[in-house]
DNA sequence: ATATATTTTCAAATATTATTGAAAATTCAA
DNA sequence: TTGAATTTTCAATAATATTTGAAAATATAT
């Protein structure tokens, strides 16, 4: 399979790929281009290869550097800014974790510790049932939240051999 | 907080979480109301308490079905069919991981491995950058995918607590 | 300071996705 | 069978999300 081909099939399938986890197409696109260039791009190159809008490539690569997985990259000499993704995929995965444990699995946790206050008959099979529900839920996001703690500031293989291991009998 | 209250939120913010990983609002919710619900509900009970239309709870419905979340469960002497979720909630997310893996990450490890054969110049700097990106993100998906086999397997107080204690120092 | 290059913003246009509701299909009791 | 109850389908509509592009803002060279 020829360079170019390859590349495009990459960009396409990262950016069906995002669409399954709430991140937009072309941000997930404009993230794979970065990440498999050698060398940093402009907002004109990205425009270029992807075929889309300047504002668009605008807002979707500020909301990559705000998600840490892009940085704005100053050449020297160069008026243009560039930017250029981190490519180290195991910093990709951690600083993702990272931040949708910030955005969304903490307030979750904090609403449903709130939720688990409930007046009435702690009889009723209704009141139960919910409450057993919440607390459930609650429980279980604090173990994950624990846990991706620990990965987020674990080393690569340390952590991965680690976990294995457990599982090799 | 009254228990009608806690519901519309649970159920509300179930939704809005949902959204943030590829599920669409409704069947989210429909998920959540399932969830908290000590007997199993109608398409009826599940319309008129989520205030939507028949075919949208009869869509949403086969979908938690197809993921596995949901069941069918006939009532003795009732015509009409009801539903009820899946309430352990390791199970639940043991069902979720299961389904994305198969729908997802196997898929994409597929392509990942076909793209690593790039005809040209195994120098050029693009060709070096785009096969280290691919292998990279395929070795990482497929030690992901090793782990997440072993946790689908694994009995929720068995894995948390061995994966915490390695951490325990 | 001025001109020019570059980046940012955001209202309007477009595209995508979700929802409705009524007709068709199915189920089941009599 | 027949007919009422129930479920399913899907074209039309509505809601949501994304994209554009041109104007405004900002940065930089001269």
């Amino acid at each position: 399979m020829k360079l170019s081909e390859a590349k495009q099939q990459f960009i396409g399938s990262w950016g069906a790929f995002g669409t399954h986890w709430g991140i937009n197409r072309t941000m997930a696109q404009i993230h794979a281009l970065l990440m498999i260039s050698a060398d940093p791009l402009t907002q004109d190159d990205v425009m270029e290869q992807l075929d889309i809008s300047r504002g668009n490539v605008n807002m979707n690569i500020r909301e990559l550097i705000s998600w840490g997985l892009v940085d704005r990259v100053i050449l020297p000499g160069e008026r243009k800014e560039y930017f250029s993704a981190e490519k180290d995929i195991w910093k990709v995965a951690t600083q993702i974790i990272r931040e949708r444990k910030k955005r969304e699995l903490d307030p979750m946790m904090k609403l449903l510790s709130q939720l688990e206050d409930i007046d009435g008959d702690k009889k009723d099979k209704d009141v139960k049932q919910f409450i057993s529900t919440v607390s459930g839920i609650r429980k279980f996001g604090n173990q994950a939240d624990k846990m991706l703690d620990v990965m987020i500031k674990a080393d690569e293989n340390w952590i991965l051999n680690n976990f294995l291991k457990l599982f090799k009998k």
